[in-house]
DNA sequence: TGATCAACAAGACTCGTCGTCTCGTTGCTC
DNA sequence: GAGCAACGAGACGACGAGTCTTGTTGATCA
């Protein structure tokens, strides 16, 4: 879809905030009505272009080491938030701010997914025994993921690969069997 | 200042994004000018508002039991976002994306002091011989408030004060000493 | 071949908000 | 009481979201 690559482009292109509809609309050579005719806002237009670009990015690999596997993904993650992906998803979540129907649909197409998936890794982990089986998984996945999660939102670091590695550190004493 | 409070109010109150410069003169009884006369703009009144109002929020007590004084601390951290100031902090933020001179302020009059603050107590628990000394601080502050904040910005789970003392279960085994 | 119709491009339009500008008024200072 | 800075009130221009109109295209079916 010509308008979904143009808005990815657009937005992950320049900073937040700075692309019109009628930009977009230009962008992809389509008529403004055209993107009104198949999307109610121009935030779900976004948001749109960010889980079609990312249905497959960042996937979890399950190996037989589950510390090994959350530090690859952060990794990815790492990853993620520095592309142009990143400058979309920092545009969403500030909308968000403001709409709550755009709050709910990225919490439902982009987060919820995503967080389905460490979870599930997370139990199986302690399936598997290497982790802790009274841990509050949501407590340590937001301290897990939050800590890159607030680095994108609040811009006061850079993110780098090695800080998986530390984030992964830091967290898994508390959490694994032992 | 009449306009702060109007802002800290209306802000507060209504979710974010809503409030315009004309309803905020209009709530402090005040030409639109007077207001563009001492702020550069929207964002920077609400800004001064959210630092005005919370110069003596959530302060830090230094006991000598470290850890204690993060969970007290984390849990302050959690009534303020469950609180009117939390809706202004998410406009600050959600603003901070698309204005990088309202970002850079927020960092510097806002985030700074509370980190340098977080920071503090976290090398005086080294000091004092119960935390690690090799531990990277920047990543460990970003996980445990982090999980906070990412709450407060995707609203995925409710913060409640009991969340403090799993954040600090979670990470805590990871930084003490032994 | 020709009629029908949905999707389209182009662009005018309304509306709300930001930030500027003008003008007349108030209240303080010398 | 003259001068002046801050003020209230409100008009104004700029700009972007979302709506509406008009004329065009291209596929489907008789």
């Amino acid at each position: 879809m010509r308008v979904l690559d143009a808005a990815f482009d657009l937005v992950g292109a320049s900073s937040p905030g700075s692309v019109s509809v009628d930009s977009i609309a230009a962008a992809a050579d389509v008529a403004k009505q055209t993107i009104y005719r198949w999307w109610p806002s121009r935030t779900a237009v976004v948001l749109d272009a960010l889980v079609h670009a990312t249905l497959k990015a960042t996937p979890f690999r399950e190996s037989d080491d589950v510390r090994a596997d959350f530090e690859r993904h952060l990794r990815s993650v790492v990853t993620l938030f520095n592309s142009p992906t990143g400058q979309i998803i920092r545009e969403l979540v500030a909308e968000s701010q403001s709409d709550p129907e755009i709050a709910a649909e990225f919490r439902q197409r982009f987060w919820g997914p995503r967080r389905e998936l460490s979870q599930a890794r997370l139990e199986r982990g302690i399936e598997m025994g290497q982790i802790r089986a009274d841990i509050d998984a949501e407590v340590v996945l937001d301290a897990i993921y939050g800590a890159l999660w607030t680095r994108l939102m609040i811009g006061h670091l850079p993110m780098r690969p090695a800080d998986a590695s530390r984030i992964v550190d830091a967290v898994w004493p508390g959490i694994a069997v032992d």
